[in-house]
Formats: C-alpha cells, sequence, structure tokens
DNA sequence: TTCCTAAATGATAATCATTATTATTTAATA
DNA sequence: TATTAAATAATAATGATTATCATTTAGGAA
C-alpha cells in the first residue's frame, strides 16, 4: 500500500472527529483543501483501510460511516434523527466476546448497536 | 394496515426460513405462488412490518436482510461467505441493555453483530 | 539521480438495491 | 352494497457505491 497524501489526509481527518461521516461527508470536508481529490478516491480509502482494520466500517441507514476509533466501544443509533454515538463501556463487547463460543467461529470483532431515541429527539 | 394477501404470504414466508432473506430472496420465493406480485410490494411490505416491530431488519454488505424471529438473539456475520448465524444467548444482549445509561438514551434493541470466519470458509 | 513498475488517482460511467410514482384494485367499515 | 383509505403492480427515478481507464505517482532498484 502505497502512502498517498489523499490517504494520509483522510485518515487524519477522520481521527479528528467524533462524528460518524460517511464517504461523501468525508470528501466534503476534504476538498476544500485538495481541491483536485476526488470522491471515488474517498471512498476506495475508506474502503482500503477498513478492510486493512485501520479504521471501523458502520452500516446506518443504508450508508457507511467511518470510525478511527478503534478502541472497544459501542453505538447507539437514534432511529430518529440518525445520529450515532458513542458509548465506552468496554465491558459489554468484552462479555459478548467471552460468552461466544470461539470454537465454532473465528470472531475477529464484536459490533454493539443500541437502537431507539436519543434525548435530544425525546425533548422535541 | 390492512390485511392484503401478499403481506400474511411474505410474513409467513419469513416465518418458514432460518436465513435472513433480502427482499429479492424472498421475491424469488414467493413469486411462483403468487405470480401477480411485485418486488415493490415485498419491499414495502417488509419494511412496514420492520417499522411496526413484526420483523427485524438487519443490514449486511450494503443490503438488507429481514428476520421474523424476534426472541432477544444475536448474529455472527462471515466476512468470507457473508452468511449470517443466529447465536441464542440471551444473556449476551440482556448484560449490554443492563449496562447502557437508560437516562440518556430511550433504547428499544440492541444489534450484537460478531464478524469473522465461519467454520466452513475457514477449512476451505 | 534516473528508471521502472505496480499502485493510486481523477474523472466519469455503470451498477443495482431501494424508493417513489401512479393508475388500478382491494380490504374493511358503515 | 357503497364508500374510501390503503395496498398493489408496473415501472421510473434515485443515489450511494463500485468499476473503468487513461494518467500520475510512490518507492524501490540499477
Amino acid at each position: 500500500m502505497k502512502n498517498t497524501y489523499q490517504r494520509l489526509k483522510i485518515l487524519e481527518h477522520l481521527k479528528s472527529v467524533k462524528t460518524h461521516p460517511t464517504a461523501e461527508q468525508v470528501y466534503n470536508k476534504i476538498k476544500p483543501k485538495i481541491s483536485t481529490i476526488s470522491l471515488a478516491t474517498v471512498h476506495r480509502n475508506l474502503n482500503q483501510m477498513a478492510e486493512s482494520n485501520q479504521i471501523l466500517k458502520l452500516e446506518v441507514k443504508g450508508q457507511y460511516h467511518f470510525d478511527a476509533d478503534l478502541s472497544l466501544h459501542q453505538h447507539f443509533v437514534c432511529s430518529e434523527c440518525g445520529k450515532i454515538y458513542d458509548l465506552f463501556q468496554p465491558d459489554i463487547s468484552e462479555y459478548a466476546l467471552d460468552e461466544i463460543d470461539q470454537n465454532k467461529f473465528q470472531v475477529n470483532n464484536v459490533q454493539v448497536i443500541f437502537n431507539g431515541i436519543c434525548s435530544k429527539c425525546k425533548k422535541i
């Protein structure tokens, strides 16, 4: 894998945010800084980095979202606004990984995704 | 919601299988029995039933899959073949639901999705 | 440093699952 | 039986993602 300027900047951006942007959202943020970058390049690099476990790839409401935080954490997805919240309760994921039968499956990771209504949407 | 023959048959079929078919896979199975049914009808009904919590809607590899089993269970997705396996270890989901802060979020459900390689793909 | 080559890029076209549209049909109620 | 809101079938539109391909580039070898 070659260390291109584009990939470096994509990863840098993803690490700098606490949201879970889509490829297009990353593209929109980076485009002003690297005016020649193509949306396809952003897609390609995000997929490549997800494939090599440098970042996480999530599927929410028919779109892929990316997360540079590799720590054992969980997500909450609001079914109203679609926002993805981080939860940092490693014991939840650890419990799941402890319980699953590792003889039957070779487990690489576990995704714990809570669904519901976030406090912002509940108030409205 | 009107009780149409199409919706009845879609739900019946989904309840009869242990796989987690996409809308198109459901359509292909039902089409021979209801020759006039439209793929859009299958999509519409599956979404409607998922919305009203009669079935589950899962996102795997860029496609929606549906599951009529509402019991508290987990999934394992093989990154090789893409097959979705069921796990029945309610304690895993219960632990997660116990741990999450219900004050901050109104949680409706939790999805626990393990990723890795299934035993079939590992052998090959 | 220059050359070489596989890999990556940018631009754009293609894909394809899903959703929207609309005329027609139907379930359910009065 | 009549009414009507909801659902259907058929098809078009959508849109995120992937594929294609000519051009450029990173990085190692000579």
